[in-house]
DNA sequence: ATATTTTTGGACAGCCTTGTCTAATATGTC
DNA sequence: GACATATTAGACAAGGCTGTCCAAAAATAT
């Protein structure tokens, strides 16, 4: 458990620019590994962009491996953290469904999927992953893992309480994830951002999906539907 | 544009053991360069994997760029083919939409998105895509867009017969799609494959909401899922 | 069987990277 | 101001990787 030292180590904190320097390292690591990879990064890359001595960074997280994983463990645990800031503000008494599950996939995406550090730790996960199973096992479980039941959890009770019809709440809400994420797979793969009209819109598209197979009352929306389409011809 | 050249040189295959060591580097290079990254990745270890000296990667492909970039066209091109091989499957004139639906989603998911060339050419598009957008420019407009638009259009095709309900047959393509690669996504980044009895069931997940959001007759298929419950309980 | 083409192993220079060490400098504390 | 602690620049050895060269061996074609 190499990486268990570098988590440790994040607890003392005594000057303030060293706590500073610190930080700037670990932001700097998140951004060059994420650019480069873990070969393709260099210590003296990292410095750099940390504005920072190379000699600095090996007195902080004494090697290579131990920066990664502390970047890792650091990303992760702010990624966990913000997803369960957002899943609290799901709406579980809600006037107006489709709107407000439309408000709060927005949330989601901006917040913990297409956020900064959600890109950074897709991309790690992604090129390391494979090689450090250990070091991801705790996202794993505790990120996607916990947050899918969360929301698996609100869901069935949205549908206790009438407001949605479904079978199996889990794959309900792996399903909404699923339809939340459908227009970010590809710009995610080349790092690009979706603007916020779009990501508005895709979450709009994406939730009225869900309620046309989900919804409680599906015939009244599929009316609606058939009535937009009508205005539209 | 320097890896055209690395295309033009696959056409001049001389003799017989030639071209076999060629496509043994070929292949041998994406399964390095997926499992380690271009950095990470070295000429000695593709060479070892390929059962050939050095020397002989050099010769073929002049030098690590040129047998990346040989190596993502290879592949791209062959998961492009695959996958409008499977898009002719598309049920047209279904007896029974759900099951051919159903179908036709696990073919796609185990030969497109699911089989070995589909996990390398993920990986490399992940890992390399943000620093050499040109090499997978190809991949982008000729993969994902030409399968989405061909895709909704079969679904626009159902539409017209009558077979489905939608607004917008690109939403409900994408959408689709999405809804199929649910469960793919979290194994995927850690280079798992799911069993095929877990890709059949996520598969018919998939079609079975994707049909209550988009069938012909929703209230038959509630009416249904309402019954299996009752059945169930 | 001979001529041609490919392949091989090994040696090599040049470069980059890691991680350590040092002495000098900066930063902050008392 | 004196002290301790952090930081810096630079030099350094060890090791890895790329890409080239070469001569011998193997495979292939005529």
């Amino acid at each position: 458990m190499f990486f268990m030292d570098a988590i440790n180590a994040t607890d003392r904190l005594p000057t303030r620019g060293h706590a500073a320097k610190r930080l700037s390292i670990l932001e700097a690591g998140a951004r060059v590994f994420c650019r480069e990879g873990y070969s393709g990064a260099n210590i003296d890359m990292i410095a750099a962009e940390a504005a920072v001595s190379r000699q600095t960074v090996y007195n902080h997280y004494g090697d290579k491996d131990k920066l990664f994983a502390a970047v890792v463990t650091e990303i992760t645990q702010r990624c966990n953290a913000r997803s369960f800031e957002v899943l609290a503000t799901f709406p579980d008494q809600p006037e107006n469904l489709e709107n407000e599950l439309i408000a709060f996939a927005v949330r989601l995406t901006r917040n913990c999927l297409c956020d900064e550090d959600g890109k950074y730790l897709r991309k790690l996960i992604q090129s390391e992953g494979e090689r450090h199973p250990q070091l991801f096992a705790g996202w794993r479980t505790d990120g996607p893992g916990k947050v899918w039941s969360a929301l698996a959890a609100r869901f069935a009770r949205l549908a206790y309480a009438g407001h949605l019809d479904l079978d199996d709440p889990d794959i309900a809400a792996r399903q909404f994830l699923a339809l939340v994420n459908t227009e970010l797979q590809i710009p995610a793969l080349f790092g690009e951002k979706l603007e916020s009209s779009r990501l508005q819109e895709t979450a709009a598209c994406a939730v009225r999906t869900f309620l046309r197979a989900y919804g409680r009352n599906r015939s009244d929306s599929q009316e609606m539907a058939r009535g937009e389409r009508a205005l539209r011809a």
